[in-house]
DNA sequence: CCGTGCCTCGCCATTTCTGGGGAGTGGAAA
DNA sequence: TTTCCACTCCCCAGAAATGGCGAGGCACGG
């Protein structure tokens, strides 16, 4: 059964890690430490690059990764439009392609009991943590009752931890944007044509077009609609 | 001196409190609880619309809002390019703008104590829950040490709370896409154009743009760019 | 049974965007 | 002081997207 006896000797395992470099390993100590079955910390770039980290079985991360999962695991996608922490057992699985996925975990030794955490940071940054186990209903809502909680700030902790880890190979940040780039990128992602936004922004359409074409060459973007979609996923503009 | 003896009666109260509608009500009497001298929720909305809630001095906030201190405020800009809670003594305070807010704030009863934990949801929301006192260098760092994490915890409960209230508008949930829209639309937000679209999804590029253009219908876009920069705000594509 | 939604395909004309050039100002940092 | 960056303006031609017209088949549920 789930328990968590300790959670202050947990949180300075967390924190005082300093030899371990591996993600997964810290994740396998938490589960044991835990009890339960299956931790996993997902990551989502700023890029929109995915990063995993889980204690379920390689057979199973290598079936989710190959299916891409991720597009339509209800965990995810709930959890990036939700502000708190989620039951698995509120979320929507009502969709077809849900079950199928869902039925396809179990099978995998995935546990029917799992509570999510969101964490996000600047520049659109997300990252999700959850607890995975298998057991009864009631045990499993009297074990979120009593230790909700204390995932949250695991979760907090986790998440440090592998920023940590990951801010020696991720160094390279990209230029931000310049004021009057964010103008014009915020007023056409909500729709407005190029001569629209120029006369928005009162400048003439050849200048948007620099913004443009500059705002394109710092993100990286192959076209105007991959320029929206970089910034927004990297937080440099809200709509 | 700052306290926090009872954390689960805090959690507990901020939970339970039904007929309390007013955040700020809230606010003092959870400063009272941390005996501390002020709590500071400012709340930035998805469309960039600031709300704010504080115990401080009715002169001090309309003396912020009339100046447009959270232009220059470093708690605000700082946190927001920050993923975990910090106090305010490793801010960057070098600016000559940051110190002459800060000697207005002190002279207007704000303590030279803080420690601000950013927030953060789906579609840019951003919030920052701050603790705000007055004393020696030394004391706070012992109170941060020993109660740092639940004030995280706090902040978390406390911003729950500000959106139960705040959640009086209704989202209008959309229609979600089609399995077939969505590829389209990840595909075009990572920058492809209709042509490559097309030939990798083995269809013809006019029967992608009726997958476009019935996107667009259902995300009420104006354009593709648009559609894209909804569907993705929505968190109907991951990019 | 019939509507509704989803998936697939085609043509035409017009608007819009993109990729090359160029030039000049001012401010801030090195 | 020089060098960088942000901001502003201009032309041209080709590539791409858009708007509107049409068609049929398949699966699901009231």
């Amino acid at each position: 059964m789930a328990r968590l006896v300790d959670l202050d000797r947990i949180l300075e395992d967390l924190d005082a890690t300093t030899g371990l470099e591996d993600l997964s390993e810290i994740a396998a100590r938490l589960r044991d430490a835990l009890g339960i079955w299956h931790i996993v910390y997902h990551w989502v770039d700023s890029d929109g690059e995915q990063f995993g980290c889980a204690t379920y079985s390689d057979a199973w991360v290598a079936r989710y990764n190959a299916r891409n999962y991720h597009r339509i695991d209800p965990v995810i996608l709930g959890c990036f439009q939700r502000f708190h922490p989620v039951d698995w057992k509120r979320m929507d699985w009502s969709a077809r392609a849900a079950r199928h996925f869902l039925d396809d975990a179990l099978a995998h030794g995935v546990g029917d009991q799992g509570y999510s955490i969101p964490i996000r940071g600047p520049n659109g940054q997300f990252a999700l943590f959850t607890a995975n186990h298998s057991c009864d209903d009631d045990d499993w809502a009297a074990f979120i009752a009593q230790h909700g909680r204390d995932l949250i700030l695991i979760a907090h902790y986790f998440n440090r931890k592998a920023l940590e880890i990951g801010a020696k190979r991720q160094p390279e940040q990209s230029r931000s944007l310049s004021p009057r780039e964010v103008d014009a990128m915020t007023l056409l992602a909500l729709g407005y044509n190029r001569a629209q936004v120029a006369h928005s922004l009162a400048i003439s359409e050849h200048t948007l077009r620099v913004y443009i074409e500059s705002a394109r060459y710092k993100l990286g973007a192959l076209n105007t609609t991959h320029a929206i979609a970089r910034a927004m996923s990297r937080g440099l503009i809200v709509v």
